[in-house]
DNA sequence: CTATTTCATGCGAACGTTTGCATAAATTTT
DNA sequence: AAAATTTATGCAAACGTTCGCATGAAATAG
């Protein structure tokens, strides 16, 4: 393909008769320019289908007008919401976005942050779970606007921010929740292959458990095995079997570490003849669209993805300009729907 | 920020006592250079923290090694599935995505498209859908390699090739597959704001109504309203209400356009209390993660999202690279869970 | 030991912009 | 009418690469 090349200023610039600056700042609506002359040479671009390279303008300017996000997959719906709140709020500021998923491997997220890096992107969002010690050494070579989403910062970046939301307190909601509502033999079903958010939803829940003196009964928490294929019918499944396990046990109500989950201890439930939430009462999190259509409707922890996206992006668009951002800690919500009543007198 | 300046070729080449080209030379493994020089400079440029700016080689040799993806929302899970598999055929060939979403708003597309233009992305692919007439007008202007997903190539872009599913087959399959289980009094729920898609599947319905010798009853053709907010609910709630009345109309099986809205039936049958599949059979289509996590599980028309993601980059890396590539049209295919059944003697 | 080939390197242009500086023309000030 | 100012334009360097061409050095051939 000879691919005709592309028309470029210098172009524009013969047939107009005049040098390349003027079109440039022609283009640029410089007030340096005579305003026949801009609109002359604006007019002539147009016609002659004249696009700018952008390439050209980020090296020349230094700054891409570009940012990279990186998740584990984007066949989370939680990270889907969260790739498009940054979307959203990345087109609003004039971002273009890089896309890329690590399938939770730290050596791929070296390497794709590697590529933006020679991509000159002018900062990254990082979604990705796993920072171990190595990766982290790795990663101290980054120099690189960042914002970290559900994920501490480490090393001596200065322009490394985090914003995460609050698990512990999420969790503790959940277990106050079901607590208040008369429960005292609860179950919490968890899921072994997201180690930092499940940890401190555990501990959320443990906490209240102890601060309204209940021995925490260790045959009332489950963990799922940590080779539960990803995606919504692993975390079902291994809901489901901890579901089943923990109502063996005696449980009256179960928190789950999110909404898949508990989908699967609905079924369970439905499995052993139990109402939800007549008998049993039933708690996801995260809030996914699964929610309102799962019978009976799922009461939840409120994660708000979009926002957190949105919110990424805009520290990081703050980092960019040289304002100072702190890290945040987003507060989670309890909605209430049709999956948790008062305990029954069983 | 003073952002101290990035190390350059030239600055090694400073360090090495050698010219830039050379540096060059080394780093591209090319053979023109002697070995001692060239692992040499390779460690010195570890040692500095050399990074490529892949600007300045994109601008050079006018390939950026970057696509564009364009869908309408990555909150649909078909979506979703369809960048996923893009991404990872990207990663595999050396190319990195650039991803947008366009809000089904064709004014939305074109501005995509131009600032893909602007990054002289190598090529695009178009997951979005509609186009109308001013569109297409727009669109004769894009000088890039092109494959459109789901919809059909129009205009005289010579590098615009388009990959699709035939969903006119995936229709017949599934009337097909009730019409086998001894089933008559079909009925079909479909969404109005899917025009292209919805009219394709019924048309496949129709046509194996009409084969048997049924007539369509209009009756049994039920479509949601135009303007059913996007995403998990608003389809669930249109299926359930459209469900509903076809029950009413007496159908004892239901295709439903997607497994969203399959989901929306089983819950209507839930509430008329009627036994899927002992009484009532419903199919639906997309075999989306809910397929298996609900109750009973859905039977369903596999559409291959992830592979056809793929499939879509792989036919633009071909056309990059000067092949010819063909325009495609993949077949959808049958998958049987448990929301199907013989007909029952009612 | 000179003539030729091979090998390793440097020079400089090119990719498409933007922008500081110089300059010419037009305008205003004395 | 000359001097000072403003306005509009061009020149050329710079951003960080790559690559064709020229060139000097080393190796081989005669």
């Amino acid at each position: 393909m000879p691919a005709a090349r592309r028309i470029s200023i210098k172009d524009i610039a013969r047939a107009a008769g005049v040098s390349s600056s003027t079109v440039s700042r022609a283009l640029n609506d410089s007030s340096l320019i005579s305003v026949d002359v801009r609109t002359r040479i604006q007019r002539l671009a147009r016609e002659m289908g004249y696009t700018p390279n952008a390439l050209a303008q980020s090296l020349q300017s230094n700054r891409s007008h570009s940012v990279g996000v990186i998740i584990t997959t984007i066949s989370d719906p939680y990270f889907a919401r969260l790739v498009q709140g940054v979307e959203e709020a990345a087109r609003q500021k004039g971002l273009t976005v890089f896309m890329a998923t690590s399938s939770n491997d730290p050596d791929n997220e070296i390497r794709i942050l590697e590529n933006f890096q020679r991509r000159r992107v002018d900062g990254v969002i990082l979604a990705a779970s796993r920072i171990d010690e190595e990766y982290a050494r790795k990663f101290e070579h980054v120099r690189l606007p960042v914002i970290m989403v559900n994920n501490q910062a480490t090393g001596q970046n200065p322009d490394l921010h985090s914003l995460s939301m609050d698990d512990l307190s999420g969790g503790e909601m959940a277990a106050e929740h079901l607590y208040a509502l008369g429960h005292r033999r609860i179950g919490y079903a968890g899921m072994r292959n997201r180690p930092g958010s499940n940890a401190r939803r555990l501990q959320g829940y443990q906490a209240v458990m102890r601060r309204h003196g209940l021995e925490a009964r260790p045959e009332f928490i489950c963990n799922s095995p940590e080779d539960v294929p990803d995606g919504l019918e692993g975390d079902f499944t291994a809901g489901k079997e901890m579901a089943l396990a923990l109502l063996d046990q005696g449980a009256s109500a179960i928190f789950c570490y999110c909404d898949s989950v508990a989908a699967g201890a609905l079924a369970a439930c439905r499995e052993r003849n139990l109402a939800v939430p007549e008998q049993v009462s039933i708690i996801g999190y995260d809030d996914s669209d699964l929610c309102p259509i799962l019978t009976p409707t799922l009461t939840t922890i409120h994660q708000p993805a979009l926002d957190m996206g949105r919110m990424a992006l805009q520290m990081l668009a703050k980092t960019l300009s040289g304002e100072p951002v702190a890290d945040t800690v987003l507060q989670p919500s309890l909605v209430k729907r049709g999956s948790t009543a008062p305990a029954g007198q069983s």
